[in-house]
RNA sequence: GGGGGAUUAGCUCAGUUGGUUAGAGCGCUUGCUUGACAUGCAAGAGGUCGGCAGUUCAAAUCUGCCAUCUCCCA
């Protein structure tokens, strides 16, 4: 603590040291102590193989400013982190990095194989975003560092599995699935992107197959004609009178195998679009599917799994990939004159969110979940017994769940958890029944397997990753195994406190997240105790500065790592929460992460004038700091830098009970900049002179940076501990987290336990004296005198302006930069300003220009005067006196009354001239 | 088609339950190497608060309609 400050905050150094600091100590560790309230959150797991990109930067921050500050108030806080597997992204990667290197297939290794490649992988690669994560400062508790594929997670992931296999929630299914022919697996409806996609759309003729009077052929428009070969039947309004005779004819399918298919009358097929007639392909379409079942159509399927066309297509089209096929389909047609018209037509497209392509509705056999404890998510919403901010997602949450569809869990993947289901060895997997599945003789299902492997087959698939992401808060504090709850303390910290993340997993992620926490912890708890956390808060999106969501193909993020080592980690964090207001998007500004930075630096140097300005004491305690402070000797500078103090602790509070952190984040920064260091640091020079005034105020300084750190340490771990260290706060076998943060209820009893009861109306005055300050020195500048320090300001007041300035006057005239300011009692021939204590003449040796100085005092004039109308307006409308407030008709006749006297004054002034 | 969100200074954003002259950061202009900080200090310019109507003594703030941008769902 005796070493002295260094000019410039450098955080490279200052970084490392203490995050190593604080690892060596285990100051993460979520302990589960008697007596502390528990605060704890889960990471939303990044990709294993994910980097940090600038919505983790922010959405970390967030979770780290809150668990910091929870830490402060003495809770028993725990962040536990961890990573997700993403099973289709990274089985992707592993493939992609195969077939470059070795020019393999995943099938050409086989199973085992090839998922020894993915942990080699995943082992080499992954986790190197929780090592970027720790750059940026966050206090996980990294012994707790979980991996949705580690064995205890696994096992937490199949037991739910099996739990809700036997509860009769899962179930296998014949179904239309959104089937993603890139990454050749089901896809939930969740992972379907909607894009809006320019295309054809083709006018197309199907020909009686027996002419109808005058009817010989119906037309019909589609996006798809690739698919005809597969169409089996033509389908039209039951009471649409245009077609009343074809219902029950047939038309002949214009690609593909000529055969004659029916036309039939559904109430699915929309009048209005295409003319009214409606292809009918239940192979490749919801839709058409359901009709086909309707009227027990057969299915016919002319798409392999990977997107490219088989023979039903029809021989021009076989072994072309859709897209192509459509081309030629449109060619085909046209020469055979069944192609009508072509137009360009832009429609919305189901796409893999993943894979980016147009998915493909397929009919294959999956495993399904039916959602458990619907109602009971809701409710719990409903009650707020989980609260969202902003409260709006609540509606996006509970219309989903109202809407609700069961949940294509099966993926065709092998990265992922292999669903624990056992086929008897011959089994006809394409015909087993609802019954079959619950027939122990042909269907196994259980966490370890049939006891006799031997004669049984394991399912192939694995489950959708977000089927074992749903569990994270469950599984991270050793559920379902009762040692490792007691051990990793589930009693403590389950439900968790709070959950930061992104409105765009509300459904893949919250809602499922409640849900399962329902499902899986006791029904005799009360709900309380079984959500899986009690706040959620969604941060906004980081976009670039024209407002587009960062990606990597648009190279328009920055990296995160490069912005820490420019700006510091507690600039960047600081910088960008300064943008970030509850639940709104973030346009990133980098001139905002600067002025973290600079705002560092800001607070490095008034820590380190400080040191220069007397001889450090006891700063141990608040206690000690508390005693060195007379309250004798405070005058309005202290009380009202107390008071400021005091407001921004409140106004802190309040941002962490409301979420609200760009609000709180500015309060810091006007706080610290504004009132502590350009008035109160600045004034309190001249008092730092004084022998006999020296321990005060170096003591009230002190006390102000004490609890200054305190509240800005979330935001700012490493400066803060920094200077906590240097400035003798804290000893070095503690750290700044240790201590407890006081309220301003607390802090304030604590002064007023010294004797020192805070003056509200020492605010004003000293509000009063800045603006004094403000206008002497616009005078100065005005009359070309900026640079000036011996300037002479004459005052021109009554005893009680003087009474208000006089004990002020020399540090004022420090402050403005004048020789002296002092009270006169002629109207000298200067130029001058009105100020709320009285008329200053700035006398700079200089010739006046009276022309000039007429100008000037016109032009307030004419300011002052036009308030004056606006107020005078006010207060002659009798509506307005009999019903405003009291206290505002009382406001705005003071305001008149100081108005009229300054435009007096100003009057007086010009006819001086 | 249904539902959110946004629109305030050149740019990025604040603005609590309506109430004196609408704020900040960055940028811009001017002057300062004033003994913590040029990552700084001081002063200044810059806004008919998207538009129109309404409620009210009083609207950036509340209500309705419209416009533009944006997100989600179908």
């Amino acid at each position: 603590m005796s070493t002295t400050i260094a000019k410039a905050y450098d955080p490279r150094d200052v970084e490392a040291r203490w995050y190593s600091a604080w690892m060596e100590n285990g100051c993460f560790a979520g302990r589960m102590e008697k007596g502390k309230e528990p605060y704890s959150i889960v990471i939303p797991p990044p990709n294993v193989t994910g980097i940090l990109h600038m919505g983790h930067v922010l959405n970390n921050t967030l979770q780290d400013v809150i668990i910091r500050r929870a830490r402060l108030e003495g809770k028993a806080a725990c962040w536990i982190p961890g990573t997700d597997h993403a099973g289709i992204a990274t089985q992707t990667m592993v493939e992609k990095h195969l077939r470059e290197t070795e020019g393999k297939t995943r099938r050409d290794l086989g199973r085992e194989e090839f998922l020894k490649r993915v942990w080699a992988w995943r082992e080499e690669k992954g986790d190197k975003i929780l090592r970027q994560l720790r750059e940026l400062g966050c206090s996980c508790d990294w012994e707790r560092t979980h991996f949705t594929m580690d064995p205890a997670y696994s096992r937490s992931v199949l037991t739910a599995f099996v739990r809700l296999f036997e509860a009769g929630n899962i179930y296998r299914g014949k179904r239309m699935v959104n089937w993603c022919p890139a990454s050749l697996t089901a896809l939930s409806d969740e992972e379907v992107e909607m894009r809006p996609t320019k295309g054809f759309i083709y006018r197309i003729r199907y020909e009686l197959v027996e002419p109808v009077g005058e009817h010989t052929h119906v037309v019909l428009e589609t996006t798809r004609p690739e698919t005809i070969g597969a169409d089996v039947a033509v389908a039209v309004h039951p009471e649409d009178p245009r077609f009343s005779q074809l219902i029950g004819k047939q038309v002949w399918r214009p690609l593909g195998e000529r055969a004659g298919i029916p036309i039939i009358g559904d109430r699915a097929v929309d009048m209005e679009f295409g003319g009214g007639a409606l292809k009918v392909t239940p192979a490749h379409d919801r839709v058409d599917f359901e009709i086909g079942q309707r009227h027990d159509l057969p299915v016919l399927d002319c798409l392999e799994s990977n997107g490219i066309l088989n023979d039903i297509a029809g021989p021009e089209l076989a072994g072309l990939d859709r897209f192509a096929g459509r081309k030629r389909a449109a060619e085909v047609l046209r020469e055979s004159g069944a192609l009508l018209e072509e137009k360009p037509y832009e429609n919305n497209v189901g796409h893999s969110q993943r894979a980016g392509v147009p998915i493909e509705p397929r009919l294959t056999w999956q495993w399904w979940l039916r959602y458990p404890k619907v109602e009971e998510a809701k409710q719990v919403v409903r009650d707020g017994i989980v609260k969202m901010h902003p409260d709006r997602w609540s509606k996006v949450y509970l219309n989903w769940l109202d809407n609700i569809q069961d949940w294509c869990v099966s993926r065709q993947l092998w990265w992922g958890h292999r669903i624990p289901v056992w086929y008897a060895k011959g089994l006809e997997r394409d015909s087993l029944t609802e019954a079959d599945l619950r027939d122990p003789s042909k269907i196994h299902v259980s966490l370890d397997g049939p006891p006799d492997p031997e004669n049984w087959e394991r399912e192939e698939d694995v489950l959708d990753t977000w089927a074992s992401s749903w569990l994270w808060p469950l599984a991270t504090l050793g559920w379902p195994d009762a040692g490792a709850q007691e051990r990793d303390g589930f009693d403590t910290f389950y439900p968790t406190t709070t959950l930061a993340t992104g409105a765009d997993i509300i459904f893949f992620w919250v809602a499922r997240m409640i849900m399962a926490g329902l499902e899986f912890t006791s029904p005799d708890l009360p709900m309380e105790r079984r959500v899986p956390f009690r706040h959620v808060y969604f941060n906004g999106i980081v976009r670039d500065k024209q407002g587009r969501k960062m990606s990597k193909t648009l190279g328009n993020s920055p990296d995160p790592l490069d912005l820490i080592h420019t700006y510091g980690a507690d600039g960047l964090r600081f910088g960008l929460l300064q943008i970030a207001p509850l639940g709104q998007d973030v346009k990133f500004d980098e001139t905002r992460v600067e002025s973290g930075k600079n705002f560092c630096n800001k607070l490095w140097n008034a820590c380190r004038f400080r040191q220069m300005s007397g001889p450090m004491a006891d700063n141990g305690s608040p206690e000690a700091i508390l005693s060195r402070i007379d309250p004798a000797r405070c005058d309005d500078d202290d009380h009202a830098i107390l008071a400021a103090l005091l407001d921004t602790t409140r106004v802190l509070e309040r941002g962490f009970a409301e979420f609200e952190f760009a609000n709180a984040t500015q309060r810091l920064y006007s706080f610290f900049w504004n009132d502590f260091c350009d008035w109160y640091v600045e004034v309190a020079k001249t008092r730092v002179q004084d022998e006999t005034a020296r321990d005060h105020v170096l003591a009230l300084q002190d006390l102000v940076i004490r609890q200054f750190l305190l509240l800005f340490e979330p935001f700012a771990p490493f400066i803060t501990e920094e200077l906590w260290h240097l400035l003798g706060y804290g000893d070095d076998k503690s750290f700044l987290q240790d201590t407890r943060l006081e309220s301003a209820e607390t802090l304030a009893a604590a002064l007023a336990g010294r004797g020192l009861e805070v003056e509200a109306a020492a605010s004003d005055r000293v509000g009063r004296l800045r603006e004094v300050a403000t206008l002497a020195r616009q005078l100065k500048a005005e009359q070309g005198a900026a640079q000036k320090r011996d300037v002479v300001f004459q005052v021109l007041a009554d005893d009680a302006s003087w009474g208000g300035l006089a004990p002020h006057a020399s540090k004022l005239a420090r402050l403005v930069g004048a020789a002296t300011l002092e009270r006169t009692s002629a109207e000298p021939a200067l130029p001058a300003v009105v100020t709320p204590l009285g008329t200053l003449y700035l006398d700079t040796g200089e010739k006046v220009d009276p022309a000039a100085e007429r100008a000037r005092l016109e032009k307030e004039r004419a300011e002052v005067e036009k308030h004056i109308v606006g107020t005078d307006k006010r207060l002659s409308n009798q509506a307005f006196l009999n019903k405003a407030a009291p206290s505002v008709v009382e406001g705005a006749r003071r305001q008149l009354e100081t108005l009229q006297a300054k435009r007096d004054e100003i009057d007086r002034l010009l006819a001086a001239l």
